[in-house]
DNA sequence: ACACATCGGATAGTTCCACTATCCATGATA
DNA sequence: TATCATGGATAGTGGAACTATCCGATGTGT
């Protein structure tokens, strides 16, 4: 297909294609003449997922280049594509600018990886993203040090074997490596709109509403 | 004291400052005369928090005077105070254009909701985003309706006690208020975090690591 | 074969947002 | 009295995500 029936088909208009693929989110066409490229099948589901995770999860081209980047770089065992899937997803981000500086954070972090027994990459973005919360916490005198998050992180074991579950009876590592993004990024909000309303239903149980 | 010592003791800039009071995300310091202005602790509390709704967590500015909004509205029971100022908060936040039209995913919430047993509001922004993020996924052929939701809400609700747990304390309503956003929002991305540091553990551990 | 729409590719422009800088008259301060 | 900081107003900045325009080449209908 030509790009105005991906565009037509995916209601994403032509410029902005044309702008994903200047920036490296979607492959160009494969050119039949110098002025005239093809687009399959495979472009309008990459395109929809980049609809997905711009739009719907409102991430930014440059953290999109890097989700779309780890789908790419797998074709190896299960647990490679999940971890590259997974890990290299940069979480919400906050204002993270490069290089920081190992905190004192870090060191809660490792002891509730540790005290957990999670086998987890030393580099995870999240590890650092939840030192950095952590950090921010503190500022406000919440008194959460990381102990106060083992319960949590128990609640997110549960969570992330539903994850797994779902992800079990996919086909090939490419389209499971997709699923695991899709499910991972696209999941968030509704999994915090879920303890929003659980919050909301609990005070009103404590409280009486 | 004036506004220099404010900017001095939260780290940001006196025309930052200006901005957020021309914003109404920080109300104006008490005029001792028509070019002193006199601001005090409270300022520095609100600053801080706003800070870290917008610099930690990534908030708009828009969405945080919704936050701060909330704050301000109470003054009652407890539960209002904490419907009030959970209930308000945007979740996350996809291209949220206004005046969205029900969905039949809407009624999928609905469902889940009275399967649940939870008493929450009609209104509340979580059920829309709930409803969005499920439109969302099935445009990827998530197969994921209401009762596929169900496991993910009772942790969930385990999640919402160990919140309302750490709310327990609160000296005043406000305080309780500001503590519950201040939980609500900058937790989320840990909690996030944490989902993906066991999402990789627990791929390790089925697909050996 | 010929007119005309469409294409890929390049470049420039637009809009929005979160600041940031500059000005000014006034009042605080040494 | 001579700075100096202040509140308030207005304009400007930089980055991000598109969007519009132009070009010459090519496909398409007749």
């Amino acid at each position: 297909m030509r790009i105005s029936e991906l565009s037509r088909r995916s209601g994403v208009s032509v410029p902005t294609i044309k702008y994903y693929i200047r920036e490296e989110l979607l492959p160009a066409g494969r050119l039949t003449s110098p002025n005239q490229a093809d687009y399959d099948e495979q472009h309008l589901r990459r395109l929809r997922l980049i609809r997905a995770l711009i739009g719907v999860r409102g991430l930014s081209v440059d953290a999109t280049r890097q989700v779309l980047g780890a789908l790419a770089e797998q074709q190896a065992s299960p647990h490679l594509v999940l971890g590259l899937a997974l890990g290299v997803i940069p979480p919400a981000e906050g204002e993270g600018t490069a290089a920081e500086a190992p905190t004192e954070q870090d060191g809660a972090v490792d002891a509730l990886v540790r005290e957990l027994g999670w086998q987890v990459y030393e580099g995870s973005p999240a590890r650092a993203e939840l030192a950095r919360t952590m950090a921010g916490l503190r500022e406000f005198g919440v008194a959460l040090d990381w102990t106060g998050l083992l319960p949590y992180a128990r609640l997110a074991e549960q969570t992330a074997r539903l994850d797994l579950d779902a992800l079990e009876g996919a086909p090939d590592p490419l389209e499971m490596a997709e699923r695991a993004v899709v499910l991972t990024t696209l999941l968030e909000p509704a999994l915090m709109a879920l303890r929003r309303l659980a919050q909301e239903d609990e005070s009103a149980r404590r409280h009486g509403g």
